[in-house]
DNA sequence: TGGTTTTATGTAAAGGTTTGCTATTAAACA
DNA sequence: TGTTTAATAGCAAACCTTTACATAAAACCA
């Protein structure tokens, strides 16, 4: 039904060579004489012909697509990511084509197969961590030299470009800053184990204890089926009934720091005053609540842009040829919810929490 | 460099034509011998040939692939929208192509060029309101009979597929609330004039207000130039300055709700003990807040699930021939942010803001 | 003026499928 | 046994571009 390339040569009285190099004339540089250009070019008006991406695409071997495969949108961090890499992309004529994985293996494989399928022409995936990992399958692309980046998240033996932040040293960082504030006893509110951001955390928070010399108590730590704000609620009301609580929270993210702030809340307690909390993402909303948020920021924005140029730089054959492993580093954003431990604290808590 | 489906024709020792119809057995229902469909499907997995989407989209007209455009991703409300739209069309084999338009219709214009020479099957769009709207495109659109559904907003003069949430009836709903409890002097933290969503929940606003006899005073609307919680801040304390501060606000979404949260609690003053506040989304936060938010739900994932359902079908020429003006009902989803306004409370206020 | 270079355009192959039509074979039937 | 029908499978056109190569005309040079 739409006018194609042969209707507006016949148009023009031109070859459809001719119209192909008038319209693409900014990428090659055939002489076109002004008067047959105009010709095509009023044609091409007229019919109001649009180039058919697919029939380009099977003749170029190159679709202007990129398959973004994350685990999900509606958490907090994806949209930001998102939106970096599709304002990015398109600046650079590239589209995106977004699927969610759900955190599941077999359906990010799913996904992975039918955006090949799309011949896009390189991936930007978060891989998901429940189920069987995919390596064999991200290494089978790169046999076949399809350009891919992990972000966020990586896979220790695939050898490809990714871009994560030092989850590690973020959570160092957060725990340093509290031990420094003279707190001794942290508790750790964890996400699922199988996640490697919450093993890499757990690590930042075990270095920061030993560094100071301190004890690192299993009771202090508790672990989360998932990263919402309930379960954040949940662990909280669980650390507050303890014998002798911690006197601050390290939470997995600004979610979970949010739910457990509603616990804080319900106890009658107060942030920064009885329980100092440091959060994760620093999330749009961080610096709003109640109690302006401590937390650690990993630079979305920053994650997106960075990670579509350097796959658009792979597709192109631009630029480095060894995989690039990018380690961003995570900044301690300090606002207001942690204070410094006063001698007699501790006690001061306990009798709070008895009334 | 990957397998065409002439590798594995000579492969399995028969013509593309039968290759052809092994893969897509399920679709249509030509006999095909056993012995044949073994001897294709192992060279198919051999060769690890996967069915070139271009070529195929070439001959059949259809790519399954939906084009979405939004405003922008990272403001709340879209995510879980893009997630309900991404899931569903997933389930249907169909993948969708992201963009931004940043709200501005140039730029919306050239992502709908650039889709359609990606020969996507339909669209679903939330039309920007910046700059000089593409109704005439969106007429063309019609007239080459793409499917086409909008979302959250609409285009009056453009009879096609719609899906919105009735603002007026939302603002309507939220102020009546708040008149039943006893207020009288209502502040509305307004959006920009352009939005429509903002003008029909202007109108619910001013509705109410008429039923129960209340005149509607100009100073007490006070509008935004965007929707974020800056501006709601902001707004709140020129509210929390006047002579006669209102005695409850309805703010034009959760996100403003917050930034005016916060501008209250800084003037020392309390919600819902001094201040009634309702919002508007219902974001997953909303709950979660250090006063449990009282709010008019859109019902996000209903919209997305429900605009795919309708465009695949539209896609698929089932279902009906007319366009479909679906107009769901918001729902008043009552917290904690409302209080019933006492006789002395005016007075009280007053006082407290004085000091 | 004849030969060479430059400029402008056309021809046709290639890219990888699907599918209407035709051809072959085998089975069923009379 | 001859004929019809059903079951399989192949042929080749069509989908719409881009681009290497060929060609023709014009411009240049000696």
């Amino acid at each position: 039904m739409p006018a194609t390339i042969i209707d507006v040569a016949e148009k023009a009285n031109v070859s459809t060579a001719t119209v192909s190099r008038v319209l693409n004339q900014k990428y090659c540089n055939i002489p076109i004489s002004e008067k047959t250009k105009s010709r095509v070019l009023k044609a091409t008006a007229e019919l109001k012909y649009k180039p058919n991406a697919l029939a380009r695409g099977l003749v170029t071997q190159k679709t202007r697509t990129i398959g973004v495969i994350i685990p999900e949108i509606s958490t907090l961090f994806y949209p930001e990511v998102v939106e970096s890499i599709e304002n990015f992309a398109r600046s650079k004529d590239y589209h995106i084509i977004l699927c969610m994985s759900g955190d599941n293996s077999k359906e990010e494989k799913k996904c992975l197969e039918t955006l090949l399928e799309k011949r896009v022409d390189g991936f930007i995936i978060s891989p998901a961590q429940l189920g069987t990992p995919n390596n064999q399958y991200f290494e089978e692309l790169e046999e076949e030299k399809m350009p891919l980046i992990f972000i966020d998240r990586h896979i220790e033996k695939v050898e490809r470009d990714f871009i994560i932040i030092d989850n590690t040293l973020g959570a160092y960082k957060a725990v340093d800053y509290l031990i420094n504030l003279g707190h001794r006893r942290i508790g750790y509110i964890a996400g699922p184990r199988n996640l490697s951001a919450v093993q890499d955390r757990l690590t930042g928070y075990r270095k920061a204890l030993e560094n100071h010399n301190l004890r690192c108590e299993d009771g202090l730590i508790k672990e989360l089926s998932n990263l919402k704000k309930e379960g954040g609620y949940q662990v909280m009301k669980e650390f507050l009934e303890m014998d002798n609580p911690p006197t601050a929270i390290f939470a997995i993210n600004d979610m979970v720091a949010i739910g457990a702030l509603k616990a804080i809340r319900e106890a009658k307690l107060k942030v920064p005053e009885n329980i100092s909390l440091v959060g994760f993402d620093d999330i749009e909303l961080a610096s709003f609540l109640e109690v302006p948020l401590t937390t650690v920021s990993q630079q979305q924005y920053r994650i997106g842009n960075l990670a579509t140029r350097i796959l658009i730089d792979r597709i192109e054959k631009k630029g480095e040829k060894k995989p690039q492993k990018i380690v961003l580093e995570p900044k301690l954003i300090v606002r207001e919810s942690c204070r410094a431990l006063k001698k007699s604290r501790k006690g001061e808590l306990q009798c709070l929490l008895e009334r």
